[in-house]
DNA sequence: TGACAATGTGTATGAATACTCATATTGCTG
DNA sequence: CAGCAATATGAGTATTCATACACATTGTCA
């Protein structure tokens, strides 16, 4: 049994440009080494090798193994929610309509870009222990407030909660799909437009 | 780099009633040290050591570690499938309404009896490399066929796929959450009524 | 430019642990 | 019940791999 939390600290945060190179180098390392040869094969020695960077250097910004993993975690979550809040501030005034479309068309785009590094870091790579909450967790919130001034558009006696429950869960999860689990006979389009279909659906119902 | 299929065959297929027994044993020991003691704690020494069995005998039903894992979420997806299946054949003829209520209930229930372990499962333990597809690959056809016996109850102009698609990610995401993602403020209850709700809604709109 | 801090290096080490194998035990079948 | 196949054993081995550390290089700023 081990200690429970043995986690040493984050050793030096990058202050130079060539540290921060050096780190981005290795997340790169890491996603390169996950598409070629599997997880088995991301050990520290290699990751340095592929990074073109010695061991020791990540373990200078890096306390161990796993925080590696986190960091490509956090890094990958913040592109996606970058993404996301633009498309949610942009259409801050837009109808339900186009705001539904948008958060689409985020979304899919977002993980559309590189939808095999999205796939391994959910299958393979372990996530937990950071602190990262998935989707829905994150931006409940920003959804609730969302749909909160547009609800001349919905369906009155809707309990918000509720509401942004689904509607997160449906965007991520349909998303998701529409990207990467498409079955025979429903193209990308049209997974897209369906998936904006059921959400206003399920909205003004 | 490694040899990209370097898998060994499972050593011995099981014949006799105590071998399934050590099987179980394997698989219901990994499960107690993900629990307790996290993956990290899940050496194969462990796992024989806790079920009650010799680390040989891991090695004869299965050709290394990773397998263990593939097997246990084999074991888990497929417990999942019967309730299903049993759901699905049950409500053939069921009325729209009562179908989608009966999914919802089956799919809850099937991981509310133990969350903890089917995040885990998802969270922790790498799943891929097993052929386990996902929820919605493996129920695309039966939905599809389900469905296509109900056009009356749907909107016309549907196209099947699309709607299968749509239905089974809306299924496992929103019974997903509802076990263990409520925001707060959305009880269990409150959770499955909505997603029954918003299915429906889809269907109907 | 000198000096200190930041960053980078990579060999060396030892602990962890996946897996083997020779042997023992148990169950089955004729 | 004999004999063969199935199953179980567990100490030992080989290897992998995370990590430490002592030293080198580079950047910064007075």
């Amino acid at each position: 049994m081990k200690p429970v939390t043995p986690r040493r600290q984050r050793r030096r945060v990058p202050r130079q440009r060539r540290a921060l190179i050096t780190v981005e180098a290795i997340l790169d390392a890491v996603v390169r080494i996950l598409k070629r040869e599997g997880v088995t094969a991301v050990t520290t020695n290699r990751i340095a090798e592929v990074a073109g960077v010695s061991v020791g250097s990540v373990y200078q910004y890096f306390p161990d193994k796993r925080a590696v993993f986190v960091a490509l975690h956090k890094r990958h979550v913040e592109e996606i929610d970058r993404v996301l809040e633009r498309a949610l501030v942009r259409h801050a005034n837009s109808s339900l309509e186009e705001f539904v479309s948008a958060m689409v068309i985020a979304m899919t785009e977002a993980h559309a870009a590189d939808p095999q590094l999205y796939e391994l870091l959910f299958s393979e790579v372990p996530h937990r222990g950071g602190d990262t909450r998935d989707f829905p967790t994150r931006f409940h919130g920003a959804f609730r407030a969302a749909l909160s001034s547009r609800t001349r558009e919905l369906k009155p006696r809707r309990r918000l909660d509720q509401t942004a429950f689904v509607v997160t869960h449906m965007l991520e999860s349909l998303s998701h799909g529409a990207v990467l689990r498409r079955p025979a006979g429903v193209s990308f389009a049209d997974a897209k437009a369906e998936t904006v279909r059921s959400i206003l659906a399920y909205l003004r119902a």
